[in-house]
RNA sequence: GGGAGCAUAGCUCAGCUGGGAGAGCAUUUGCCUUACAAGCAAAGGGUCACAGGUUCGAGCCCUGUUGUUCCCACCA
């Protein structure tokens, strides 16, 4: 055919043009389908404000290439496509955009606020989805749904209720970590530890009459100010009278009790700790158990309130100095040791973290978990890799309450409503006009729900429950969940948990966890580092196929991967493999050339090739199946490589070269269906490139993301010329060596007589052999005849191979060749014959694997006798 | 402190639930051979962390040791 086609591949000319037309033409679009069989697959609800980053890529390749297989299987595809959930983060983005315009939050009130929210999103968001198609997604990102949306609201408020009215939502006491900076409470993840020197100061509560005291060390002296009482280890015999007495507090004057609580670890420090119940959450816990007061002494920025007395107004930062100060004054401080510890910071602002108690919504797990944990038990929702369901385990066996409200704006406000008037407390899934018991006025809970609430809702919200939508009904329990194993108890935990006590049914079968992308160094990356890699960037250099193939091959689901320019640029080189054979097909075949052959007239070249192929159909076919995605990548990988463009095209040039009509076109034939269905086999893995070349092809369909998945037909598998074959690949390998060993020069032609068995079998093949070993003859016989001493020989598994080289050959050297061949000859005897003499092996191994090493055993032995009958000619 | 992972070629990693150690990159050698130098042909390179155990047989299963990473909890 006469094409045009650069040499080398570029990726720009498939990569957007494709995208839009398998956009335009509807191909991602899902429906409920009844003569499908229905594939759905919920994807993790990636930020709207941030910018797309390598683990969207990952996430995004490994739920593409396993979608467009399943699609290509004959299934009706559904992504469950989330974008922004009411994160913390999204928050935070907006209040820096209405920073910019002088405003604050308080100022412009929640209703003002939401409002340029969501403008604010309209304008910026879709942005990651954009990105994502230059991946290549074919998610039908049309259906994109929001957390924030109506329809999700909806599930939210009915799960809440529900909850709510079976006394597993409660209202309590608890110690939040508060940022006085953001102004906001931060959850338990969303705090960093950072190591920071510090000092531990040793501080002296005298009795009331002196007759005592008690020395306490801590790393906050400012903190005493909210002191309400000291704590001993009950078993501590240093304390055990002073238990139930009380001290005064320095500086402050109040009176507090001491108590034994076995929270107190005899050998740190002295032994005793000061008790805050309102700023510390083991202290409050301490404080619970005794019944102390609760006194908060920081405002919400970070000051000193009124309960500080004298210290009122100051940063607390200034309170310490001034609290050690007059400490030491007073001789109240008994000394000061240096000390490192870990100090909980705003992982945003970074930002020294307050603990400080305040009401909470929770949700009481422990009955919910159990139903969640027999999902997982039962087989319904199964781990890839298996490993990742003792996490799980791990996370729900020992699950605590869960607090789920937030005191953010961006998210699902709690529907609770209180009356100030009778202090009645309603939850509702419609806001009441009106208190329902004494008709006075209602003020709903100013708090929001934790993000993951209604991301655990994902799997039937999106489809439109609590409605019994027809979407429901057909893509419901989904199939498939890939994500990463970071959010396994965040996210995962969550879905399964409100999937068993909402729908009763699991949400998805499948969760294939994927590990995280690190830089070359094996780090994390982070904006701190900037260490990050932008995928779009490495799309710009090396394409987007090199880069999704890079992702998936090389490393095992679950495991971290190390993200390297080489890799991706490896990915490329194969991309331009690929593109080369197709260049090669394409210039040597007829436009009416098509991929169906007579077997009848198919030669040993063809059959083994189409064999390898039907083999390859099966593993990657298999290896899908199995989501093992890099397996599957790295076997179409080697076959096209290794085995269609080092062996196949080769052997089939001298029959596009030929003269002989019918035989160029059987060749063409088997190249076009090879090409083909490597394209098709290669296709969830590299969507661009392989419908761009797949569109060059003659008799191509309307778009290869819309073909059948190829099958494996038993007719096309040749056992006898597949070993035919890689027998003769043996010898050419040996050939080769001797050449480059021999240093013969790449021009030089060399002569060869091959002994093999049936010699008729190998006629066909004499013209191809000649090109791959550079001889200008070749002869197939079952006999040696007459040999030289200079010539070459070679024992392969299977045939012998006589190479007259004269003058090139050392006999020193040929046989010292031979004799190391010998050698290691009779060790491969001597091995099968250990095993095989050993009456055990025999005994209990499988029959399988005997009969194996019974058959290794003669081929060993036939070879060896070859070599020492020609080690003896040479003598 | 609780849980999980990892340790295999110089580097990064595979190894399909026990049956003769693999890939890519890097290195060495020879090739601009009419698809591809982003390529072709060949070569070198591993006590599978260590010590035991189970088994006819262990990179793979069990126990322990060492090193390392991550998650959770804690850190007065």
């Amino acid at each position: 055919m006469n094409i045009e086609m650069p040499k080398t591949y570029d990726p720009a000319i498939a990569e957007h043009q494709w995208y839009e037309k398998w956009e335009r033409n509807g191909y991602f679009h899902a429906a409920p389908n009844p003569e499908k069989k229905p594939f759905t697959i919920v994807i993790p609800p990636p930020n709207i404000t941030a910018k797309l980053h390598i683990g969207h890529a990952l996430d995004n390749t490994l739920q593409d290439t396993i979608i467009r297989y399943k699609r290509m299987c004959g299934f009706e595809t559904l992504w469950l496509p989330g974008t922004d959930h009411a994160s913390i983060a999204t928050e935070v983005k907006i209040v820096e955009a209405l920073a910019k315009e002088g405003l604050s939050k308080k100022e412009i009130g929640r209703e003002a606020f939401l409002k340029r929210a969501w403008e604010w999103r309209d304008e910026y968001g879709g942005t990651i989805v954009r990105q994502l198609r230059k991946m290549g997604s074919s998610c039908d990102w049309e259906r994109e749904r929001f957390t924030m949306d109506e329809r999700c609201n909806r599930a939210v408020v009915r799960v809440f209720k529900n909850l709510y009215d079976k006394g597993l939502i409660y209202r309590g006491n608890r110690i939040i970590n508060w940022c006085p900076t953001c102004k906001t409470a931060l959850s338990d993840a969303e705090v960093e530890y950072e190591t920071q020197d510090s000092h531990l100061w040793y501080v002296r509560y005298d009795a009331p009459d002196k007759s005592y005291s008690i020395t306490v060390a801590t790393t906050r002296p400012e903190t005493m100010l909210g002191d309400t009482g000291i704590a001993v280890n009950p078993e501590d015999p240093r304390y055990k009278d002073v238990i139930g007495k009380t001290v005064v507090l320095p500086l402050v004057g109040r009176e507090i009790p001491i108590v034994g609580d076995e929270y107190c670890e005899m050998e740190f420090g002295t032994g005793a700790v000061k008790i805050t119940p309102a700023h510390d959450p083991n202290d409050f816990e301490v404080g619970n158990r005794h019944h102390l007061p609760c006194l908060r002494v920081f405002t919400d920025d970070g000051h000193i309130n009124e309960e500080g007395g004298a210290y009122c107004g100051q940063d607390r930062f200034e309170c310490r100095r001034n609290i050690v100060k007059d400490l030491e004054a007073s001789g109240n401080l008994v000394k000061i040791e240096d000390y490192t510890h870990n100090v909980g910071t705003c992982y945003r602002c970074h930002t020294t973290i307050e603990t400080i108690v305040s009401k909470q919504w929770f949700v009481d797990m422990k009955p919910l978990a159990e139903p969640a944990l027999e999902m997982v038990r039962s087989g319904k929702v199964k781990f890839v890799p298996e490993r990742f369901d003792k996490i799980y385990y791990n996370w729900m066996e020992n699950i605590r309450d869960w607090c789920i409200s937030r005191q953010l704006w961006w998210g699902h406000r709690i529907p609770v409503y209180y009356c100030d008037d009778c202090g009645g407390t309603f939850c509702e899934e419609q806001a009441p006009e009106k208190c329902p018991v004494c008709g006075g006025k209602l003020r709903q809970d100013e708090d929001v729900l934790d993000t993951w609430f209604s991301s655990g809702l994902w799997p039937f919200s999106t489809l439109g429950w609590p409605d019994e939508t027809e979407e429901l009904k057909y893509f419901y329990p989904t199939d498939t969940l890939v994500t990463g194993y970071d959010i396994i108890t965040f996210w995962i935990s969550r879905m399964i948990t409100f999937a068993a006590e909402v729908m009763k049914e699991e949400p998805f079968k499948t969760v294939y966890v994927h590990g995280l992308v690190r830089d070359g160094l094996g780090r994390k990356m982070s904006k701190s580092l900037g260490n990050g890699i932008d995928p779009l960037d490495i799309i710009e250099h090396y394409g987007a196929d090199s880069l999704r193939f890079s992702l998936v091959t090389g490393n095992a689901a679950g495991n971290d991967m190390r993200f390297y320019n080489e890799k991706v640029e490896a990915a490329r080189n194969f991309c331009n493999k690929v593109y080369n054979a197709a260049r090669f097909v394409l210039m040597n075949i007829d436009e009416n050339t098509e991929p169906t052959f007579d077997e009848a007239t198919l030669s040993i070249a063809d059959k083994w090739i189409l064999a390898q192929l039907d083999r390859t159909i099966r593993d990657v076919t298999a290896n899908l199946d199995a989501y093992e995605l890099n397996l599957a990548a790295e076997k179409i990988y080697d076959f096209i490589w290794g085995t269609l463009c080092d062996w196949y095209i080769e052997l089939a040039k001298p029959s596009l070269y030929s003269d002989n009509a019918a035989e160029k076109a059987r060749v063409s034939s088997v190249l076009l269906y090879v090409l083909s269905t490597s394209m098709k086999l290669l296709h969830p893995f590299m969507p661009f490139i392989t419908e761009e070349l797949y569109q060059r092809l003659p008799g191509h369909e309307e778009t290869i993301m819309l073909c059948d998945w190829p099958k494996a037909p038993e007719e096309l598998r040749f056992a006898d010329e597949e070993a035919c074959m890689e027998s003769m690949k043996d010898v050419i390998r040996a050939i080769r060596n001797v050449r480059a060993e021999r240093k013969v020069p790449v021009g030089l032609k060399i002569k060869a007589k091959l002994v093999v068995a049936e010699k008729e079998k190998y006629a066909a093949l004499e013209s191809l052999l000649m090109k791959l070993i550079g001889a200008d003859e070749i002869r197939f016989t079952n006999e040696r005849g007459d040999v030289q001493k200079t010539d070459v020989h070679l024992v392969c598994e299977g045939a012998e191979a006589y190479i007259p080289l004269a003058s090139l050959v050392d006999l020193d050297e040929e046989r010292a060749r031979i004799d190391k061949e010998i050698e290691r000859m009779n060790g491969e005897v001597a091995r099968a014959l250990g095993k095989l003499s050993n009456e055990k092996f025999v005994q209990r191994a499988p029959e399988a694997v005997v009969n194996e090493e019974r058959r290794k055993l003669e081929t060993a032995k036939e070879m060896l006798a070859r070599l020492i009958e020609r080690r003896a000619d040479l003598n």
